[in-house]
DNA sequence: GATGAATGAGCATTCATTCAT
DNA sequence: GATGAATGAATGCTCATTCAT
């Protein structure tokens, strides 16, 4: 127990401060200092920043790869082969992102984290996440195939990284926001609201006609 | 002349970098060695890094403000006070963007600035853009309520950023995802097609119907 | 056993890297990492790094003096207080050298212990060595005082360490050596080749007619 | 001049720590400590520890191999193409050595630098060395396979290296063996005096007869 | 107007050692 | 008898910045 709360509190500090600063901005001086702990325990433990990080996302991809499997399982089931409509699709996606962090980890760090892996991923983290989450992701991408039909190869493609910059990009930097959005408009977000608002956009922009081949003129 | 050059080639090499590897990653080292000029140069013409990486982002703003700004007055001109219609507002913003490196720049490093101002603003240069950039940004959003009137002014706030998030995080993260679609779909895009294809999506995205209130259970 | 297995793994794996490295670009984590050893066990069971150097050294120089001092015995026993020519005390001397690694242990790794000691040894090591083989060494200076009765003492002092100079040196620095001579010459030789050519040079530097006191002129 | 001074200071004080503890015992801050200099300097100025190991030996070389080449170009014009004798090619050589130090900087240090390059080069040092000096090297060595034409090709190398030996190991070791030498023979011999004590030794050694090809028995 | 030299602060990492268990 | 965890000190190196010239 001992040992093991140090390596906690090295990740809850860690995860907390990536997510603030990003990667090179957040020194392993300011970890194990706020952490409260020996400045080699970070190499002691994991033997570098690198697997410092991306322990930092496994502790949320594994339980969200593991849930949205278990999710997909269930859909598969359910609809017996058949296609799972569009909307159900992205709700269960919804529905897996949000009950990672429910048990005991925070949602905004956890879509801060997403966001990083995604702007300041060096290499090593986009090989690891590949490695370890790429086949549940290519799942997914094969049930959206069948939920969206219509939609050539390469648009759905497109679409779909579209889609995940609008909702990566906008949960990441969702504190800059809230806070304009608190002052203009007197309402306070969270991020549950913002998940209910982003579903219909979603779904809309992946089901938006498709473009008229010739570029529009003045 | 020969300080304007050094000025010019700073410029030159730092847009480079910070889009290729972000802030902090690019030590001012890096630059006046591939720009080959002295270390000391950046701070004799900038005074310091953070106003070296305002003045990488001035040049192409300063510029896009410039061009948003005059095709808005061509618009308020042409439709005299009368609603524009969003799809024609949204053409005339990607046109500004399209524009300005047209003439000197790179617009896929003018799309990676954008998203590490997004990313990775530290505060000074979100304070600085809002300062130098707020006014027009603020004369847009104008326009866009009057483009969609049914939307409430919370929602439309949020959707403005939805569809940021979707253009800016698709076009800043452009190499990547080219690179998949050149391997798995043997479809080379370029910048502008991918315009294309996201103008349905983005007009789509603004236009979704509202969300129902309750959150939809499992 | 299974501690008296841990040490033997500690020194077997210790000696060796040592004679690669040198003792402090070899740590204790090399060591027990590559010796499937816990980190601690040096320091459990030799005290400190200093501790397992000596004792590196002692597992090769105590069988060693015994040897030379049994050596040493034989050829006084039989010249019954007669002076033991010098070819014959270099001859055991050498044969004494040659006999320890062959029970267990690398001639090379020997060799190049016997020049760290002499290049390396931060004074605990020269201490350690002078206190528990000193004895040996002075006998052995004795029985050559004899051989070599027309050397002014100093002389005999002197000459005694350019000839240990000689075969240390050569001896721990043989792996490049032998492959430079592998490749120019295609002459692939073993220790006990290099020490069969040692002797006369040997020999004839300890034997050499004393030097002209004036210094020769161009 | 004030460039030249810390870069001066650097090395200088460098020389004297490497030649005392060696290269990895000597780290950059004992170094910038001692000789008053920004620890940064060391980096600023020569880039890396491995670039003022190298920059510490050219000081001695470069100088030396000049003054070697020098000395061959002097000899080779008086014998014209004939055969230069063993001992006035060894005695040239123990000249150029001692002219090197004479002008600026310690004969001890330049030969505990040699000694280290032999037992503790590690690679880097090796390489920089054969690339810069190798040249001279070989010319030398050209010039002793005429002096010894009797000597088969492998026996004068091996021999060579013998020599080298005796004489880097000697001298680079100097301050223990010296202080054992007043202590026990009342005699403070200086390093010109070992020179003069070497030569008939280093001669005699390249000269001795070949060994007997059999191996003596006990 | 421009630069080579210098600097203090900070970086990730490695070290031998200690200690509770 | 042995070990996993932890630690304080030190390592080589890079950083943005300053300053005399």
């Amino acid at each position: 127990m001992a040992q093991s709360d140090t390596v906690t509190r090295i990740l809850d500090t860690a995860e907390v401060l990536f997510a603030e600063k990003g990667f090179a901005e957040t020194s392993l001086r300011n970890i194990t200092t706020r952490a409260k702990v020996n400045l080699a325990a970070v190499n002691y433990h994991f033997g570098s920043k690198k697997a410092l990080i991306q322990a930092v996302f496994a502790r949320y991809l594994d339980p969200f790869a593991e849930r949205l499997n278990h999710a997909l399982d269930g859909l598969e089931r359910h609809y017996g082969g058949q296609t799972i409509p569009l909307e159900v699709l992205l709700e269960r996606l919804a529905e897996s992102v949000l009950e990672v962090p429910a048990e005991r980890h925070s949602l905004k760090i956890f879509m801060k984290l997403l966001g990083l892996a995604y702007t300041q991923a060096q290499g090593h983290l986009r090989r690891y996440i590949q490695a370890h989450y790429g086949e549940t992701f290519h799942r997914f991408v094969a049930c959206l195939r069948l939920a969206t039909p219509e939609l050539p190869e390469a648009e759905r493609f497109w679409r779909l990284h579209f889609m995940l910059g609008t909702v990566v990009f906008t949960l990441s930097g969702l504190d800059a926001l809230r806070d304009i959005a608190d002052n203009e408009y007197h309402e306070h977000v969270t991020v549950r609201d913002l998940i209910r608002r982003l579903k219909p956009v979603v779904a809309a922009g992946m089901l938006a006609p498709l473009e008229s081949p010739e570029p529009a003129a003045t």
